[in-house]
DNA sequence: GTGGATGCAAAATATTTGCATATTT
DNA sequence: AAATATGCAAATATTTTGCATCCAC
């Protein structure tokens, strides 16, 4: 098992203020193993083939906060119950606001900043739609900032 | 409310063999009223405001039987229950083995297909995922019929 | 008349929550 | 020590099913 992948997504859990449980690296450790889509009842036998101690509202609560942190993604079927996968890459959005360009990154700064925001205001931001607005740093080169709305840009860049 | 598309989705339920019903044309009634997206126990509620006697059970089968005609599509949101939405277009597909066109079309005689096959084999196809593999009229024209993989065609065609 | 469809009630499935206790920081 | 997280059990939410009766064909 990549005990890199397991410990960096404990750290992105530590870095938005959550606590590293036994439960929690337990859980992470699961999904990284199982490295395809599961569902949480699926992951709840896995998890307790090896700890039966943790209890499946443990494992139901961790699926959303690493969702909510924009590190799983939940998928549907339409019969039967969710399926749960790591996202394995980034998924912040830096969206500039003058030629439009989207550009993913991913980085810890955006789990502190949950965190800050958690601890100042209580308030759990949901990274998964996260987009920070600004300008691109080909746009900040350039002295016209004129912005040119959407529909009127090359579909390439929108 | 459009008669027309309620008398047209009941005339597809009769085409594949289902009963004209008054439940069914009440739920119909309701979903072509409603015009976008809705929960099962929305429409629940919706049908039961001018016919409380219709079940929920009832509901249910009546938007899986849609679904499975692919008249109704079924939308997953994270949290809460399925959203449903009528179709409104073809769904059908021609596919033709020479140049791999796909062509979309809506005709009555793929309900009628289901019906006979639910009578013959008590066989109930899935319609969402219903395609006919065979020729293009194009290719038909054209005397060479070799088959060129997916791979080997221009991108427009696959 | 016959087979599929409905209503009713209960079961099954999937997920969430309250709360006392335990663990992490 | 303070705050968050867990286990447990129960509640909720959503959908499905068995069966006697009913209705469309």
């Amino acid at each position: 098992m990549p005990k890199q992948s397991v410990d960096d997504l404990i750290d992105r859990l530590r870095d938005a203020g959550f606590k590293a449980t036994t439960p929690r690296r337990r859980i992470v450790e699961s999904l990284v193993a199982h490295s395809t889509h599961i569902t949480a009842d699926d992951l709840i036998e896995l998890v307790q083939r090896d700890s039966p101690e943790i209890n499946r509202a443990t494992v139901y609560r961790t699926l959303e906060t690493l969702e909510a942190l924009g590190l799983l993604y939940r998928m549907h079927t339409d019969h039967g119950p969710a399926e749960w996968h790591l996202s394995g890459h980034a998924h912040q959005h830096l969206i500039c606001e003058t030629c439009g360009v989207v550009q993913e990154v991913d980085d810890p700064a955006f789990a502190r900043l949950s965190h800050g925001l958690l601890e100042e205001y209580g308030f759990q931001i949901d990274m998964r739609h996260l987009g920070v607005t600004r300008q691109c740093r080909r746009c900040v080169g350039q002295a016209k900032a004129t912005h040119v709305p959407a529909h009127a840009r090359p579909v390439a860049s929108r």
